[in-house]
Order: C-alpha cells, then sequence, then structure tokens
RNA sequence: UCCUCAGUAGCUCAGUGGUAGAGCGGUCGGCUGUUAACCGAUUGGUCGUAGGUUCGAAUCCUACCUGGGGAGCCA
C-alpha cells in the first residue's frame, strides 16, 4: 500500500518545475511584507533551504491570514510552482490558497529570525530544532546512523541488541545509574541493616548498562562480525563539553581478527561514514563550514583521503618527550595520555587522526590482549583533533589462563564472569572490537562544539529536562 | 568534583558607587520582488536569589543558584 502525502520540501526544490500545482506543509521560518504582497520562508526540515512562498493580496482573506503567519506559524500552501524572479531560490510556490493550522504568538515565542546563542537554545529544546543550525545537526545525526547501519550491513556484520539493564560493573568503566523497583521511602533491610537487593525486582542490584561490549563478545563467537549500536549510560559527574550521561555507542566486535585489523575495520568505517553522510548532506555541512567551523570540509575530506597515522604509545611517549612544547602534566612511560598529550599529538604532530596502539597494560581493561613483551597490551585508541579520543578498542584476550591472571591482578570476581571466561574454555578464538561514542563522531562531522547540541535532549549532571 | 569566567529588556550585550542603555525582536506606519529585507516611529526592566557594607549598590562584600570555558573521569 503506497502512503499518499505531499512531496517533501526538499523534493519540490529538487524536482519541481514551473507549472507544477502543489500543496506543500511546513513551518514559517520568516515573512517579508512588501506593498500589496508578501513573501514566506517556509520550512518543514527536510532541507536546510526553505520553500519561498508568494502571497498576493488578490488572496482571499489576505490581511486576515498575512497577520497569522509570524515566524513558527504552521501552515499548508496550495498553489502553482513558478521561476523565481529573486536570486537565491530557482522556483517558489504561488499560493493560491492557504491553511494555518496554528498561529506561534510573537510576543512570546522564542526564536526570533536572527542567531540565539547554543545556550540559550538548550533552554528550549522543544524548539530548537526549527533553527538552522540544529536542523542541519539533525539531519546530519540521521544520515550519520544510516551510514553507520550501511557500512555494518553491506560487510555482513549482524545488529546484535545487548541489555541496557545489566547486572554488573561490567568493565569497571565508570559510575553505573542504578535500577530498581524498590519503593526508595521504604527499603527492605537485611538482618545487617544493609539493603535487601533479593527483595528487588531482579533479586539483586542492577544498573543502567556502561558498554555493550562483553555481550557482544559472546555474539561475535556465534556470527563472527556483529555490531551493536545504542544508548549507553554513565553517572559520572563529568562537566564537560564533550560527556553526556546518556549517549550512544557503536561498538564492532570482530571474531577472527588481531589488532591490525580492528584497527582496518576502524578506520574504513571512519572513512565509509564520513563519505557518506558529506554526500547526503552536502548542503548542511555547506552550512557548518560557513558558521559553525570553516574547517570542517577540509577535516571530512582529509579523513576520506588520507591514511591514519598509526603510532606505539611507546612511540608517541618518545616524540611528546621531544618535542619542545612544555606539558602541564610531565610526560613518562606508564603514564596516561591526558588531554593536552592526545591534542599535541593529532592537533599539532600529524595533523590528522592518529591511531596509537600498544599501551602500558596498567592503565588498560583487564580484557585486553596481553602482548609478548608482557608489559603492554593490544590497545588501540583513534585521537582526532578538537575531541580527543573517538574510538577505543583492542584485541580481546582469548587465552583462558592469561585472562584469568589478568582478572586477579585487577581484583575482578571470576564468578560474575563465568559466562565472559566460558568463551575461552569452548571455541575460543582472537577476536577484537572497538567503541565509538556517536555523538562524538557527529561533533567532529559537524564542527559543534558542545556535544550537547548535537543530540536532541542531552542528560547531564542536574539535567533531564524535555 | 576542581579551577575560571559570567548572570542587566523576549534575545545578544554595554554600563565598575550617584536618574537603567544600545542593537536585534515585538507593535504601528511606509515601500511592486524580498532573502536574518529595508526606512521611520514606538514598546519594553524586581539588574540570578538571599543577606550585608554605604547617605546612596546593577556596580563593593558573603553565601547560594544557574550557565559557559578548562581540567579530572571517560566515549
Amino acid at each position: 500500500m503506497a502512503v499518499s502525502r505531499p512531496p517533501s520540501i526538499r523534493s519540490i526544490l529538487n524536482h519541481g518545475q514551473p507549472g507544477d500545482a502543489v500543496m506543500a506543509n511546513g513551518w514559517v521560518r520568516s515573512k517579508r511584507v512588501l506593498k500589496g504582497f508578501a513573501f514566506l520562508d517556509l520550512n518543514d526540515g527536510s532541507s536546510m533551504q526553505g520553500l519561498q512562498v508568494v502571497l498576493d493580496e488578490a488572496l482571499p482573506a489576505f490581511a486576515a491570514q498575512l497577520n497569522q503567519l509570524g515566524t513558527g506559524a504552521s501552515v499548508t500552501v496550495h498553489g502553482d510552482l513558478v521561476a523565481s524572479q529573486g536570486k537565491n531560490q530557482r522556483i517558489e510556490l504561488k499560493a493560491t490558497s492557504l491553511q494555518v493550522w496554528g498561529t506561534a504568538d510573537p510576543q512570546t515565542y522564542p526564536l526570533q529570525k536572527k542567531r540565539h546563542s547554543f545556550e540559550f537554545l538548550r533552554t528550549i529544546a522543544h524548539l530548537r530544532s526549527r533553527t538552522n543550525t540544529l536542523g542541519a545537526v539533525f539531519r546530519v545525526r540521521n544520515a550519520c546512523s544510516h551510514a553507520i547501519h550501511q557500512f555494518f550491513q553491506e560487510q555482513g556484520f549482524l545488529w546484535v541488541h545487548t541489555p541496557i539493564i545489566t547486572h554488573g560493573d561490567c568493565e569497571g568503566a565508570g559510575e553505573q545509574f542504578s535500577v530498581t523497583a524498590l519503593d526508595l521511602h521504604h527499603l527492605p533491610l537485611t538482618a545487617q541493616q544493609s539493603i535487601d537487593w533479593s527483595q528487588d525486582f531482579f533479586g539483586q542490584p542492577t544498573y543502567l548498562t556502561v558498554s555493550g561490549q562483553l555481550e557482544a563478545e559472546i555474539m561475535a563467537m556465534a556470527f563472527t562480525h556483529v555490531y551493536t549500536f545504542g544508548p549507553t549510560f554513565r553517572a559520572e559527574n563529568s562537566n564537560t563539553s564533550r560527556h553526556l550521561a546518556e549517549f550512544w555507542m557503536v561498538e564492532p566486535e570482530m571474531a577472527f581478527c588481531n589488532l591490525q585489523g580492528d584497527m582496518d575495520w576502524a578506520e574504513s568505517f571512519l572513512k565509509f561514514v564520513f563519505r557518506q553522510v558529506l554526500e547526503q548532506c552536502a548542503d548542511d555541512f555547506e552550512f557548518f563550514n560557513q558558521r559553525i567551523d570553516s574547517t570542517v570540509l577540509e577535516t571530512a575530506q582529509l579523513i576520506i583521503d588520507q591514511p591514519f597515522e598509526r603510532m606505539t604509545y611507546t612511540e608517541a611517549i618518545n616524540r611528546l618527550e621531544q618535542c619542545d612544547r612544555s606539558f602541564e602534566f610531565p610526560v613518562a612511560w606508564g603514564i596516561d595520555l591526558q588531554s593536552e598529550h592526545e591534542r599535541y599529538l593529532t592537533e599539532d604532530l600529524v595533523k590528522r587522526p592518529v591511531i596509537v596502539t600498544d599501551y602500558p597494560k596498567d592503565i588498560k581493561a583487564f580484557y585486553m590482549r596481553l602482548n609478548e613483551d608482557l608489559k603492554t597490551v593490544a590497545a588501540m585508541d583513534i585521537l582526532v583533533p578538537k575531541i580527543g579520543e573517538l574510538v577505543g578498542g583492542s584485541q580481546r584476550e582469548e587465552r583462558l589462563e592469561v585472562l584469568q591472571a589478568r582478572m586477579q591482578e585487577t581484583n575482578l570476581p571470576g564468578e560474575d564472569y563465568w559466562w565472559y571466561l566460558d568463551l575461552r574454555r569452548y571455541g575460543t578464538v582472537p577476536h577484537a572490537g572497538f567503541g565509538l561514542g556517536f555523538e562524538r563522531l557527529v561533533q567532529f562531522m559537524t564542527g559543534m562544539q558542545n556535544i550537547r547540541d548535537v543530540i536532541p535532549f542531552p542528560r547531564t549532571p542536574m539535567s533531564a529536562d524535555f
């Protein structure tokens, strides 16, 4: 069954011809009134550019309707496309009739025909999607999601749905949100006066997931190539332009794959996604380049065309020690790279994405594969200008004894991970994967400075409105 | 969580001890083709909140709240 619907403004602008009778729906972005006629800029979110509607005073109820057509009003316009006499558009819609669905009182409607600060727009997140910038952001976000699925589906990866509710801190990654059905005002207590979790919904403490990786590994041991793409939650009190309490993460996991393969997958994945989005959202990219960050087009092209620089952690430390910059945090083998170090490597030294590999085992997670030097693990981080760490991944430790030893070193209770260890007992294979913060990718692509402006309804400490 | 900057009209900001300002927006008027239209007039305030200092506080002090930037934690 075909659904009947009027054409989107994007499609009218792309395919409409003078003489076509069309119907257009949308919201008024601006109204320009002259003597005897008026112009509307009509937008339905399908494209950056809106449709110019011409209203002549000969229209029935012209004067009465003109009053109702402030910025934000919703309308359906019937009319005929004509070649535009103006400069900025090929065609425009000469209205023959017009229906106003809803007005937007200009005395109270917060969006004006002018630039607003992103801080202000965040306070009106229910309306900000109607602005040029946020409109472009969410179109890019959509195209980016689609490209991610397209890449993995074309490569034969299975999209797997890992749980949102988990029973433990799976990789020691950060603070978790508790999930409970207990009445917080009347908590059941044990004889020792601690909370009696056996009476909770799951009979044990549960949390929102901080990563789907361990479950993705389970699925990779059956389907070879899998990926997750879903929401992730961190209860960390992070107040930065790069952190959200609720964000989306992409986590591919590949069986029969080593660190080299992991990096190759990540790099070709990023190149594909950039190419797709650049092609699908050309106008939006043009806008970001003009109004938000004049380097985004150049950066996108760089990602697509140039191979990423690759260096080991040890090499990176050497380069940092040799450079003539002084850092707030002193550089020495064994330290975790600080923001300033990462930025130096990617922004100043190589001036493009850099993959740093083989970190000291003590600063990385227990599941990363121990290298032959017994000091480093087969980890890799992709660092990009402005954002820092965009991708973090590793080859996983597939050797049961080595994994158990690593877990003991880091004081992880083996019994909680019995199923994870079983994967190494039964048909273990070398495998690898990585995690990518989806919003950071959109941020990097668009040049938006604050991660809260690339997700429709950001969740951050002390902020969960809308 | 720490450091730092800020909070004044619907929005963006100026005003650093003596009568609260501008631009934009809104409203009214003008203009045969505009593009964040333009031109003219006009409207608009519990100066984040609570205390304090002072003859007098938007301005100085204290606490708190909210937001930005940086750091940590991390993706």
